[in-house]
DNA sequence: GGGTTACGGTTTTTT
DNA sequence: ACCGTAACCC
């Protein structure tokens, strides 16, 4: 390839610091290969005295093809690498200048997640009361702080006044509260820290942090090393240079002097790793540091060969709204077009739908389909337009499943639940019966699940008459492993449940491609336990098990794609940040709407990022939020810049996303979608799924599968038109059945139905969720500290008024009588737990003191009918005023106070009210009586101001209880439509149970 | 115009 | 849990 002449000059530049200000799709591989041969031939530099550094493995690897590729045999001998493996390497070298005799083990994520977990319980104070009430929170905030203290090379000394620098900012007056526990947590991770890497250092153990930061150790604290590695790399080239961190830059700046033979490779406006401390100044720092130097030099190569003009036009129109770019001229190109980038405007609905009309057209022109990408910012969204092309019979491709969110991996987990009697105990045994034998006996199996407290399976068994022969068989195998446990290593057991989860036999049944892909996940699986068996070769087997669960909780373990998946032909799918360096003749970018892209800026309760003054990089008077919002355009011109010939946004008709909303038509052309989305039937969609699992068959050459397949398509068109069906010896047989009848099985609903205000507002949330809980009793997960902590509140305070009590040294002493440390897996969580129990009473007390009344009733429970349910329930307080007033007290010991404005929203205070109104107290004269509440009143405990009130009008009472019955009469047409939301992070059954997530 | 409420969204991933 | 915009109120 002939260079041009900003190449050229970059190739030839003689030596010293030369900054390469490559924009996208500039030919910055060949310019810097081309370099590193230039460097060879005409300036006698060794090979092997060039280092070239890449962060990511994969382009490591593509740069080492090109060189071997453009230079042959000389290329070979270049050091190129990863950053870290580079580290690696010296550190294997120099290892006893670190005192190491051994080199350390590197760990994995959940590893290191499952080692501060183990020693969370030897921290003796933590100053954050979030870190305290939520454990699994800390742990993994600390971990994402410990990177970041190695990415800034904090040293123990800056770490200790980072620390009084804390305890100043939260002693100081208008600190807002959320600031001030951000500052605990930080003091926290200083303290843990140290401890932090001791435990690793223990086990003889290193992170990715410490390959960098015990690199950076070796040449500060080493004169010889630094002096061998300063003679032995003259010269050094780093790729993506916008990507690097303060440590990686610091490294690489020691290494190249004197001389400074130094070539970077960058551009700032496609720095999108900011989150992984990727140091937005990097590529000004870099011209600021040598800028003073004779040979220093700077050559942008701006001219593009990928992109046509005006799709650049509109990717120039975008980045130009950052400010404090670095100066490097507008990408151009030679690519004349008449297409400008469109832009249509319609719902979400109708933007998918205008997906398939755009992929349909390119088809029709013969554009194979893998040229034509789809971009989104999230998975989420990713998903959603892959699901719609399967559906519409368009083949796609796109990977993003985790190990831990597969289907069958769950199924193995939840082997490992029932041995170790987790909390997911119950789940886990219904799930597989579910799976395996149907729903049916998973139901009739519930119930036994509910009152085995002990959870143990022989006893399950003795209460259990089993007409199912298999299922007998089943259940005696899972029995006979646990019975083996202590006795066999972790992955025998594993072996044994992988068979007895039926994994294996089930999903491996066919020849064909899927099953190849399970077995692949399945190893995968085992990989990871048989790393975990070398790292703690004595663990036993409850430690194993809160090892997987933690691997679960933190599930970054991607399920790694197949080398057949290079062969699919298919439309690209993927966010864009897979998509960096990536490109495409057609590219589309879908759901571009406002708090989507850009993606709202959060502030939330655990911190993030270290504060902005403490990074080794300024950012003048830009606030997080704008330093936000101009990463998430650089995101945006990414993926603007993937496109070669044709760039096609969707959005919709108001909220647009900010970074299109105002653009030009000479940018971007608008049109509306005029099309209507319609949903795809039920069976119609069966079909295509197996028209895509033929479509593989024949593409891996499967015939024996593709000649099943062919016949399944047949046997859903005969269910289709009404015709039974002829299986034969059809091993889809099963699958098909459950997809045609799925969501179909009886659904038995009480004919006297029973609600309450927590039902009805579980139905509210989520319709499955009740379905789960009410109809179908799906065991629950074992409490969690939460609600025990709810419970031990409200009995206390019962006692307290049952017995007449008055003083708060009787009420705290019903709390020390009644508070159990059971259920609590962290020393510090349970203590803090029981503080804000203190709290909550303290609170109370007070209250009660400014308003000493007796309670007439407490905890009464009631019953009363309406037209089609029973309202059954319990009022915690029940007063009578002097002048015969009832009056009604809710204890609530949740962090959200409801404002007194929208008490009239809440169902619980209008259940109290109807009850009175409908069922009515007995008063003095032992006669119920009905009447109107006088006061309804919420008691928050963890505030100060604990009460807020409300009242129910007669009018506003009757509108209630149509409320009421509307929702009983849509349970009683079963109507149980998942309802997604964040309230799903918090549903039990999320995990295993909902099929929304499994 | 300024304040309030309703509503619709809600992460990216490498070593 | 939290943010930004549209719609509404005055």
């Amino acid at each position: 390839m002939q260079l041009n002449a900003q190449q050229l000059k970059a190739k030839e530049h003689p030596s010293g610091p030369l900054l390469i200000l490559a924009g996208a799709g500039t030919g910055k591989t060949t310019t810097i290969v081309q370099r590193m041969a230039f460097l060879i031939s005409e300036l006698n530099v060794e090979p092997s005295s060039i280092l070239a550094l890449t962060f990511s493995v994969k382009a490591a690897d593509h740069l080492k093809e090109k060189l071997v590729e453009k230079i042959g045999a000389d290329g070979e001998n270049i050091h190129a690498s990863t950053f870290h493996s580079f580290a690696q390497s010296v550190i294997d070298e120099f290892k006893s200048e670190l005192k190491l005799l051994y080199r350390p083990n590197l760990m994995n994520d959940s590893e290191i997640n499952f080692l501060i977990r183990e020693h969370f319980n030897e921290l003796d104070y933590i100053h954050s009361a979030l870190f305290r009430r939520n454990p699994i929170d800390a742990i993994k905030t600390l971990k994402t702080i410990f990177d970041q203290f190695r990415e800034e090379l904090f040293t123990d000394e800056k770490l200790s006044q980072l620390f009084t620098q804390c305890k100043e900012t939260i002693n100081r007056d208008g600190a807002d509260e959320k600031e001030r526990e951000h500052y605990l947590q930080l003091m926290d991770a200083i303290q843990i820290y140290p401890l932090y890497q001791q435990w690793k250092k223990d086990e003889n153990r290193i992170d990715y942090g410490d390959m960098i930061s015990n690199l950076w150790r070796l040449i500060l604290n080493s004169d010889n090393v630094k002096a061998q590695l300063q003679q032995r790399y003259t010269h050094i080239i780093v790729d993506e240079f916008q990507d690097n961190n303060h440590a990686l830059s610091q490294v690489i700046n020691v290494i190249a002097q004197p001389q400074n033979n130094i070539t970077v490779v960058g551009d700032d406006d496609q720095c999108i790793y900011s989150f992984r401390g990727a140091n937005i100044q990097n590529v000004s720092g870099f011209k600021s540091r040598y800028y003073g130097s004779p040979e220093y030099a700077e050559i942008p190569l701006m001219e593009n060969y990928r992109s046509t003009k005006p799709i650049l036009k509109l990717a120039n129109e975008i980045i130009q709204f950052n400010p404090d770019r670095v100066k490097k001229g507008e990408l151009h190109s030679q690519k004349e077009s008449s297409f400008i980038p469109k832009l249509y405007e319609g719902s979400k609905d109708q933007q998918t739908a205008q997906l398939k009309v755009e992929i349909e057209s390119y088809i029709a022109s013969g554009v194979p389909l893998n040229q034509i990408a789809i971009l989104s910012r999230t998975h989420k969204n990713c998903k959603l337009a892959s699901e719609f092309l399967s559906k519409n019979r368009i083949k796609n491709q796109y990977y993003s499943e985790r190990l831990f969110d597969n289907k069958l991996i769950k199924d193995v987990i939840c082997g490992f639940q029932i041995l170790g009697k987790t909390s997911y105990w119950g789940q886990s045994i219904y799930r597989l019966i579910k799976n395996k034998f149907g729903g049916e006996l998973a139901f009739e199996f519930t119930e036994k699940l509910k009152y085995n407290k002990s959870r143990s399976l022989s006893e399950l068994v003795e209460n259990y008459n089993f007409n199912n022969e298999t299922f007998h068989l089943w259940f005696n195998e899972i029995i006979s492993i646990s019975e083996i446990l202590p006795e066999n290593d972790i992955l025998k057991i594993t072996e044994r449940i992988v068979k007895w989860s039926g994994v294996y036999k089930d999903n491996i049944h066919v020849e064909n491609h899927q099953s190849e892909i399970n077995i692949q996940i399945l190893n995968q699986l085992l990989t990871h336990i048989t790393n975990y068996e070398q790292s703690y070769p004595n663990s036993d087997f409850n430690q194993f098990v809160r090892y997987i669960n933690i691997s679960w909780e933190v599930n970054d373990i991607a399920v790694e794609p197949t080398w057949a998946d290079d062969v699919i032909n298919g439309v690209q799918i993927m966010t864009v940040h897979q998509s960096k360096g990536k490109e495409f003749s057609h590219v589309i970018i879908p759901f571009l709407v406002s708090a989507g892209f850009p993606l709202n800026y959060q502030n939330k309760a655990l911190i993030q990022f270290l504060p902005a003054n403490w990074r080794n990089w300024e950012v003048g008077d830009r606030s997080m939020k704008d330093l936000h919002i101009e990463e998430e355009r650089r995101i945006f011109y990414v993926a603007i810049t993937r496109a070669e010939n044709s760039l096609v946004l969707m959005t919709t008709e108001k909220r647009q996303s900010n970074f299109i909303k105002n653009i030009s038509s000479e940018f971007l052309e608008r049109e509306k979608i005029m099309i209507e989305s319609k949903e795809v039937e039920k069976l119609d969609t069966l079909i295509s799924m197996f028209e895509n699992k033929l479509l593989d068959a024949i593409t891996f050459e499967k015939w024996n599968d593709a000649y099943h397949l062919v016949h399944s398509i047949q046997c859903i068109k005969d269910v289709k038109n009404g015709v039974t069906p002829e299986w034969n010896d059809n091993p889809y047989k099963v699958e098909i059945e459950e997809n045609i009848y799925a969501n179909e099985e009886v659904v038995n609903i009480p004919t006297e139905l029973s609600l309450s205000a927590t039902k009805i507002s579980t139905y509210d949330k989520c319709p499955l969720q009740y379905r789960f809980k009410e109809i179908d009793k799906i065991p629950l997960l074992v409490k969690k500290p939460y609600f025990q902590l709810g419970s031990v509140i409200h009995k206390v305070l019962e006692i307290f008024h049952e017995k007449k009590m008055s003083t708060q040294n009787e009420l705290l002493s019903l709390l020390d009588q009644y508070w159990t440390t059971e259920g609590f897996e962290y020393k510090q969580e349970e203590q803090q737990f029981k503080k804000d129990a203190v709290v909550m009473l303290e609170n109370y007390f007070a209250y009660f003191q400014a308003n000493p009344v007796h309670p007439q009733f407490v905890e009464e429970a009631f019953s009363f009918k309406l037209k089609n349910c029973t309202i059954n329930g319990k009022c915690d307080r029940i007063d009578v005023t002097e002048d015969g007033h009832v009056e009604i007290y809710d204890y609530k010991t949740s962090k959200k106070q409801i404002a007194s404005k929208d008490l009239k929203k809440d169902i619980q205070l209008a259940v109290y009210a109807l009850f009175l109104l409908h069922d009515g107290i007995e008063l003095i004269d032992g006669k119920k009586q009905k009447m109107i509440a006088e006061k309804l009143a919420l008691l928050s405990l963890r505030h100060e101001e604990i009460e807020t009130s409300v009242k129910f009008e007669l009018d506003e009472l009757v509108e209630k209880k149509d409320v009421i019955e509307a929702i009983a009469d849509k349970i009683r047409s079963k109507d149980f439509d998942a309802k997604i939301g964040h309230h799903c992070d918090y549903c039990e059954f999320k995990d295993l149970i909902c099929p929304e997530f499994n």
